[in-house]
DNA sequence: CTGAAAGCGCTTACAG
DNA sequence: CTGAAAGCGCTTACAG
């Protein structure tokens, strides 16, 4: 196991002990954050851990971090992971990954991510109160990635600015002309409403009259935004420009319109929320808010280390900005 | 560690081994495929390790399977990591996903992987001679997914039917009544030349005279397909179906259509290759040759593990079947 | 082919 | 707060 015949010593924790001067167990305390410990003794032998580099034998609790997905969809999934992995390999932890959703066995569960001992859990979108019990009393460090739904206070979290994106993206077509915008609003999830309220808030400060009527709110497939498309472009009155809360919605709304016979964005102005692979793909390519999960995963992984160092931090949850990616289907409304 | 007061024994190698009525010593060959052990024996200790459902402490070698990328890509490498996960969580395995590829710190290697001690190693699409040795000298069973470049002939792999998806997709256009049928090759690798080689097989078998200025040879990217289809389209005696070597690239066949006029499948036939998940909402839906990557990841991990348990494989590499999937996007030419 | 013995790195009570 | 001692599960020579 340990292959130095008789080069540079392997750096075990008998060797980082004998460095520090202190006993094996004092280390063991310091690695496994245990109480017991002077803040003295703490941070020289923290000092020495990172000088010589220590790794715990691979597998053994803190040398991975686990991502979990409730459902690992092609469209976004790659960016967390590969978020991930960036950090994680600068810190020399693997990054494992497993999926606890729908169609995972019945006897899958938290259990198995805690029996693999990971160094770290993070959670995307989703986390129940059971699991979070669970690695509380492991005291495993987790993190939710674009949390979903409400979470407790005290439970880390690195989300998007989902009010901000979907403020930004009312006003960039109120700033084009537009007047009459519909937005296609998702379930009652904590992002969607936020980003509704964006809408409504940049509407507000342009003086337009909100018209209820214009939003709908429906689920976040491309047929469901297929289908609200093609209702509010069949009135009478139709919108000039449609937002729509994601990006599935959106190209739900460009079929609507093709199959109207109107023209993006001649006709019809479009701005959809996300940016998935495809949206620059588009014909035309979309105007949509960028949600920057490879960031979000990166900071998520940092966070979920500092957590583990039992470092202070400066707060347990954050937003990191959507940036408004203008590309080809959004242009001022026929007058 | 051991959480039983006096529960149901813990299932360790001791407790294997008096099971068996063998030393400790024993179970541990046999868990690693050491030698110097009776086949008997072997055979009455492996009976009990799946008897008792014995795991190896979580993180030591053999607990997980690490899937390599070489560069990880939203349309394709989820499906992958699906595959593997499926299987590896009902072998009570943990994924490892890492990525060796282009954007990798120089300091990484395959020697990071090795030091997190997994019990297998997926390699998707390209592994190296070095490689191979290191694994090969640790002991490490390792699968390529999807092979890109020529394997020594005792590298294990699981691929997909490249000249068959080609064959039937040409079949495909001339069944149809095309006989100006185009192909958009890709570079030098074996899995293009295959797709190439399926297109030429179906065109001779059907009587049609090859029109070599009909292949033009390109990066499967969707600009290359693009600039491909746009030269190939702009000829007075332009074809009336193209075959491209993948999907990306028939997405620029696409645009290049929509600029020259062209409808689709009305005025040109358009088949693709790989079906990712965004060929479905193409407008139209393109007809493609699905890659079953899932059950390429899957039969991968299975082979892995059935390679690592030392039992005998009936072959040491083998190809799942490619299907059409007939989509909107090929009709008869018209007359 | 087999296993007693020594040893690995690490953790856990627990005495000071 | 500290560490000697016992113990964990596992592996490695090596003697029979």
């Amino acid at each position: 196991m340990t292959d130095n015949p008789s080069g540079p010593p392997a750096v075990t924790i008998a060797f980082i002990a004998e460095s520090a001067g202190v006993s094996i167990p004092t280390v063991s305390k310091v690695l496994n954050g245990r109480s017991g410990v002077s803040v003295e003794t703490r941070a020289r032998v923290e000092g020495l851990i990172n000088k010589y580099g220590y790794r715990r034998p691979s597998g053994s609790r803190g040398s991975t971090v686990e991502i979990v997905f409730r459902e690992m969809e092609g469209t976004w999934a790659v960016d967390i992971i590969r978020g991930v992995e960036r950090v994680a390999r600068q810190n020399r932890i693997g990054v494992l990954v497993s999926q606890l959703g729908p169609d995972s066995s019945p006897a899958t569960s938290i259990d198995e991510t805690i029996g693999r001992r990971p160094g770290f859990v993070l959670f995307v979108s989703e986390i129940s109160a059971p699991e979070q019990a669970k690695l509380k009393a492991k005291d495993i460090p987790f993190v939710v990635i674009n949390p979903a739904g409400e979470l407790p206070d005290d439970v880390p979290f690195v989300g998007t600015t989902n009010w901000r994106g979907g403020h930004s993206a009312t006003r960039h077509l109120l700033d084009l002309g537009h007047r009459r915008i519909a937005m296609i609003n998702g379930p009652d999830y904590p992002f969607c409403q936020a980003r509704m309220a964006g809408y409504f808030s940049a509407m507000a400060e342009a003086d337009v009259a909100a018209d209820s009527s214009l939003v709908v709110r429906t689920f976040l497939t491309r047929e469901h935004g297929y289908a609200a498309a093609l209702e509010l472009l069949s009135r009478p009155d139709r919108p000039t420009a449609i937002f729509a809360s994601n990006d599935m919605q959106a190209f739900g709304v460009y079929r609507a319109a093709r199959e109207l016979g109107l023209s993006i964005p001649g006709e019809l102005s479009v701005v959809g929320f996300d940016d998935i692979v495809v949206s620059d793909w588009a014909d035309p390519p979309l105007t949509t808010v960028h949600q920057p999960l490879f960031e979000m995963a990166s900071a998520a992984t940092d966070l979920a280390f500092t957590l583990g160092r039992g470092e202070p931090v400066r707060q347990v949850g954050l937003e990191i900005a959507t940036v408004l990616t203008i590309r080809k289907s959004t242009a001022p409304p026929r007058s």
